[in-house]
DNA sequence: CAGAGTATTGTTATATTATAACAAAAATAA
DNA sequence: TTATTTTTGTTATAATATAACAATACTCTG
């Protein structure tokens, strides 16, 4: 079976359900202080559902933020290769599903014809709502 | 004065010597191991001139990897506008630099018209020389 | 050149992020 | 059922990074 199509386990629920509830991407050890209300004990409890749930294109890791961020896009073709716009004023972060933008990445090749099989891409910018604000 | 133009502090130096001398990226605390045969006694030393070098553009940050890799790329315009290649195998890494892309990724505008002050690409998959020793 | 301001260094302690290693229980497949 | 895989539980520790404070060195300007 397709792995992405996998029923979510207790921990892996626990943790997903509390990523999910928030905009902005969550740290891993403040995902521990809200699931040790639920039963969880120990980080590598929460790391090992981190990493299922980024296998399964749930969750994605911010890597510049050591943060993690619910899929948004239903139709997360792959999760690994994903776009980010990161505001570095607020840190929030939004997903980018422009599928010019993947075709082009997807089907970039290096100097020695390598084609990759995926991409992490982060942007980095002023948001729209931080720039309206500093205007004033 | 252009910060990319100034001349390195005693700890930039050494610190920017050993990951130069380096093909691969180097870690922190690797790095740390071996600036202490020279003085450098503590990780913030190695911390701070870590973030002056890659303000610097002399060197860049492996976000997958928390590792860091010298600039290759003399003419690199941007240390805020970086791409990779990583191999899934061995951990190379190789800075790409292409002018097709990097105007791509800088003309980019998101949904809202969002134009991005920078990014940070990391490409994933097999390099030249992994890929020829796993067909053996 | 004096003095002010800035950048760099030194230092201790600690915060944050992540994994190793081992054992048991639960789910799934054969 | 039995074997296999997946998930869980647990303790300890590794790896990565920063806070906070003090002292020096540098460089700019009057």
């Amino acid at each position: 079976m397709n792995i992405k199509n996998k029923v979510l386990s207790k921990n892996q629920k626990l943790v997903f359900d509390f990523i999910q509830k928030n905009k902005k991407p969550v740290k891993a050890y403040s995902i521990l202080s809200d699931v040790q209300k639920k039963g969880i004990k120990a980080p590598p409890q929460v790391y090992r559902a981190l990493d299922k749930l980024i296998e399964m294109g749930k969750i994605h890791r911010i890597e510049s933020q050591n943060s993690f961020l619910a899929c948004r896009t239903s139709d997360c073709e792959s999760p690994h290769a994903t776009a980010f716009s990161i505001c570095d004023n607020c840190d929030e972060v939004s997903e980018i599903n422009d599928p010019k933008l993947f075709k082009y990445l997807l089907d970039f090749k290096d100097t020695n014809g390598v084609k990759f099989a995926g991409y992490n891409l982060e942007f980095f910018g002023t948001c729209k709502s931080c720039e309206r604000i500093q205007k004033v």
